[in-house]
Parts: C-alpha cells; structure tokens; sequence
DNA sequence: GTCTATAGCTGGATAGAC
DNA sequence: GTCTATCCAGCTATAGAC
C-alpha cells in the first residue's frame, strides 16, 4: 500500500458499499465495482473469495458494533437506557447511511445475506429488548406485546433515513442529526407511556 | 380465460408479486416467474412490454387505491384521521405483505421503479401529512419538523412487517393484526403528545 | 498481488411458426 | 395468444502470465 491511496481492499469494499447501498446487491455487478474502486475484476476473487465474500466483508469492516456496546446498558435505568441506546444508533446510522440501507434491504428479503446481517443486529436489539422488559416491570413503559413494542421503536429509530424519499416530495427544510435523534427519543418515549419525555 | 384457472396476465403477476417479495426484483429473473406462473417466457413480452412493466403491473393492480382513498380525512378530527388512517394502512399491508415488501424495498434503492412507487404512496402520504400539519395547527399534536414527524408515523405503521424477523429470535407468540393496528395506533398518538390515547 | 483472457452460464428479449 | 428456438449482452469466476 502506498501512503496516499487507500488500501486497494478498502477501496473494493468503499465502493461496493456505495453500489450495495444505492442499487442493492443483486442489481450490482462486480465489473461496476471493481470499475468504481479502480481494481481489477479477479481482486474480487483474490481477496474476498467472490462476490457474496465482498458483501460479508463490508457488513463486518464497516458495522460499528464496538460502538453499539461501548455502554453496559444492563446498569442504567430504562429511560436512560432507551434514551442513551436510540441516541446512538440514529447517530450511527446517519454517519454510515450506506451500510444502514444495505442491511435494511436484506431485512426485507430472504436471501443467503440475511444470516450475515441478522448475526450483528441481534446484539443491538437484544439490548432494546432488554431494556423494555425491565422497563415495563418497573412500571414506567406500557405495552403489551414486547416484539410489537420493539419493532416500532426500531420503526421510529431508522424513520429517518426515508426523510431523503419526503423532502424531495414536501420540499421543506433539513434538519441536523441531533434533531432528529432528540425528536425520536421523545417520539419513543411518549409512545411507551412515558409522562413528561 | 377458462373458469377454473385464473387469468394468465393474472397469473403471472400473482407469480411475479410473490418472487419480488421474496427475492428483490433484481433477484428475480423472468424465467422464474414464468415458471411459477405456469407460463411461457414470450408472454412477459407479449403481455406487458418487458420485465419493468410486470413490476409497474404489480404494484398498480394491487395496490388498494381505493380503500386508502375512500375516506374523506380532510372532514376528520386530525385525532380519528390518524386513527382511522394508520389502522387502514396497518389493514392493508397486513393483507398483501407482498406488496408492502415490494414497495418498501424499492423505497430503499435508487432504481428506475422507484417513480412507479412514489406515484401510488405520495398520495396517501400526503393525506397523513395534512393531518399531522392541522394537527399541530389545531394544538393536539406536539412536534417540530412534521417531514420528520411524517417518516416516524409511518416507521411505526409499517413496522410490523418485521416482526417476522424476531419471532425467529425470539420465540414468543404471534398476535393479531387487530391488536397490532391498536398498539401503533396508541403508540403514534401518544408519540405525537395526545394526551390518554 | 495484480493483470489479461476466457470459460461457462444465465439474463432479457424477440422472430417467426402455429 | 401462445409456443419454440435463438440471439447476444452481461454475469461470476478462474487459469495462467507477469
């Protein structure tokens, strides 16, 4: 590796998270990636094994899971914790808006990547699991179903990255990731039955 | 058409539904559907111009226009419009997951299908979006950027679509339709700041 | 580690018979 | 309207030179 350019295996997995994200991984090819990361098509096969070896690598490099488990959530209050917890995986998810859009399609579809995605969302979500049970034993959140109340935290949490989709449509004006995080906690909250959010 | 057998053109987009649901639509080819269709590949051609009109197809003979439309919300209580609004859309993607898959899906690409979708959505996007906007007029909702209060709406509506992905994990029952509608619904106006909803 | 060249398929589309 | 047969552009993958 010379000192200017990156890596040429970092610049492989750059632009097809790129691909990935805008056009999916089926309507992506290897020559439009190679292609945009200025390699030659048989790298793909040298250093990731093919084509499903590039995508596996792009989740795993790029998926900022120490991050996401920097905090033991166990120790804090639910509020806190749910607060603390959507916080941070809005800011997460806006700063690497293509990696967040490559694993949303795969949620959608039933493809052999969904494993690959599936095994670092569960630690994420766990977390949020956990943290609703103990909040509605501890009688601040109310709902009844824990899955349902999961999936709509989650709903409200990835809301965002559809806002591109609306102001295309509505034409109003952008708002910073901060915003939005602190209208999703609060939007959160309230739905759980927090008074006062 | 004979009388048992449904219409072939039907029987192609019943196939073509299913597939793009499953697999993305870049996932699928045309030999595929042709095959569950039951049906031969010139046909695909000959009945809808190519591989783009069986999507443009789908997505314009199912979606349930109507039933979205069939409600006057502009005459509503931005209270009961959200209500009955997101119940109906809850109803709706419940029935054709299908569908619902396919739309959703497209949201996330930049694809030449993605005007095909946003044609049908804007106009009952449009719908939640004024009655968010006289919500807020009104005093009974709580919320800074109504595009951002549009898109976590509507993370909490479709939702649920993704439960399938946790009762995997994390076995526990499965619940019905009706009570998924009410707890987003309750959840979307308690979000909103509707006090007792 | 990186390249060229190519094998071996499968994709969407259609011409022309019926 | 529906079929068979076929075109050819595009795909992933790799053998083998450098």
């Amino acid at each position: 590796m010379t000192q200017t350019e990156p890596d040429i295996k970092i610049r492989i997995l750059l632009a097809a998270k790129r691909l990935f994200a805008q056009q999916g991984y089926d309507g992506t090819s290897c020559r439009q990636v190679c292609e945009a990361a200025g390699a030659n098509i048989a790298l793909i096969s040298y250093h990731f094994g093919g084509k499903e070896g590039v995508y596996k690598a792009v989740v795993e490099h790029f998926f900022p899971i120490k991050e996401l488990k920097s905090v033991n959530f166990a120790d804090l209050d639910p509020i806190e914790g749910i607060r603390l917890l959507v916080s941070r995986i809005i800011q997460v998810t806006h700063r690497d808006r293509e990696l967040s859009f490559i694993i949303q399609q795969e949620m959608l579809l039933r493809s052999p990547r969904r494993q690959t995605v599936m095994n670092v969302l569960v630690e994420v979500w766990s977390q949020v699991r956990s943290l609703l049970l103990r909040g509605k034993e501890e009688g601040v959140f109310t709902f009844d179903s824990s899955t349902n109340a999961l999936v709509m935290v989650m709903g409200v949490a990835l809301s965002h990255k559809h806002m591109v989709n609306f102001e295309d449509v509505f034409a109003d004006e952008k708002i910073g990731v901060e915003s939005i995080a602190a209208e999703a906690v609060r939007f959160i909250l309230l739905g759980l039955g927090v008074k006062e959010a």
